[in-house]
DNA sequence: GTCCAGGGCCGTT
DNA sequence: AACGGCCATGGA
């Protein structure tokens, strides 16, 4: 059987850290401008879309200046709906980004202290209740941009969870439970937000180039683990 | 031309 | 609860 920490120490001595985003605490205040929005918009616009596209977009909002919790709030949604286009999908997204931007505007006067500085799982709970975010988006948001200890669970980690030999039933929730409990038991409590952080992205980085929807197994690092191998040839 | 990328919503079964 | 159609651009 393969474990939550085992696949950490395996992708990590195999790939080594990836650096996704912040990976230190006070990243996010540096200099006194704060990154945390622009985490929250780009999990929006990463839904199903390639991360070079969601660059472009942020790249637009910042060179008018409009990443901004207040701005985005009163913007147009003509005029945001053409600034994130490159991430496809691009009707409902501005309509997201607008919608979680007026949230953290009218609730809590677009202040991401007030907002993040609450039990994690209020928040996670609000967060699901605004249209356009689901689990991953509001994990994503929860882990990267308020340094929770959140596990973030995607599709690949699914996908993995089914091919290789992990003891859990694959669906979110119960994917996030098994890892969050298994890293909790076997590291200290001020490596776990790191490793949260950086096991996600190993994920991301395994599925996108081995276990993908069409495997390449034969310079997988995990293949002597792996099950999938086998039925393929069967 | 085809496939798919750091999902989520909504309607049907 | 689980599944399918839909949303849409851009790079390989």
């Amino acid at each position: 059987m393969i474990t939550p920490h085992l696949l950490y120490e395996i992708l990590l001595s195999h790939f080594g850290n990836l650096n996704w985003w912040p990976k230190d605490i006070d990243y996010h205040k540096k200099e006194g401008s704060d990154s945390r929005f622009e985490v929250i918009v780009g999990a929006i616009l990463t839904q199903n879309a390639a991360w070079t596209n969601v660059e472009k977009a942020l790249e637009n909002l910042k060179s008018k200046k409009l990443l901004d919790i207040e701005k985005i709030s009163k913007l147009d949604i003509k005029l945001l709906q053409k600034i994130v286009r490159p991430t496809g999908f691009f009707n409902q997204k501005a309509k997201r980004v607008k919608y979680i931007s007026e949230y953290l505007e009218s609730n809590y006067s677009a202040d991401l202290d007030i907002f993040f500085n609450r039990a994690v799982n209020r928040i996670r709970e609000e967060l699901l209740k605004i249209n356009g975010i689901g689990p991953e988006t509001a994990d994503s948001i929860l882990l990267y941009a308020g340094n929770k200890p959140i596990f973030v669970v995607d599709a690949y980690t699914k996908r993995i969870c089914k091919r290789l030999p992990i003891d859990v039933n694959p669906t979110y929730d119960n994917i996030q439970y098994y890892f969050q409990s298994d890293i909790s038991n076997k590291y200290n409590k001020n490596e776990i937000l790191k490793i949260f952080n950086e096991l996600h992205a190993l994920i991301v980085n395994l599925g996108k180039n081995y276990c993908k929807s069409k495997p390449k197994c034969d310079t997988c690092p995990l293949q002597k683990y792996c099950m999938y191998i086998k039925q393929l040839s069967q």
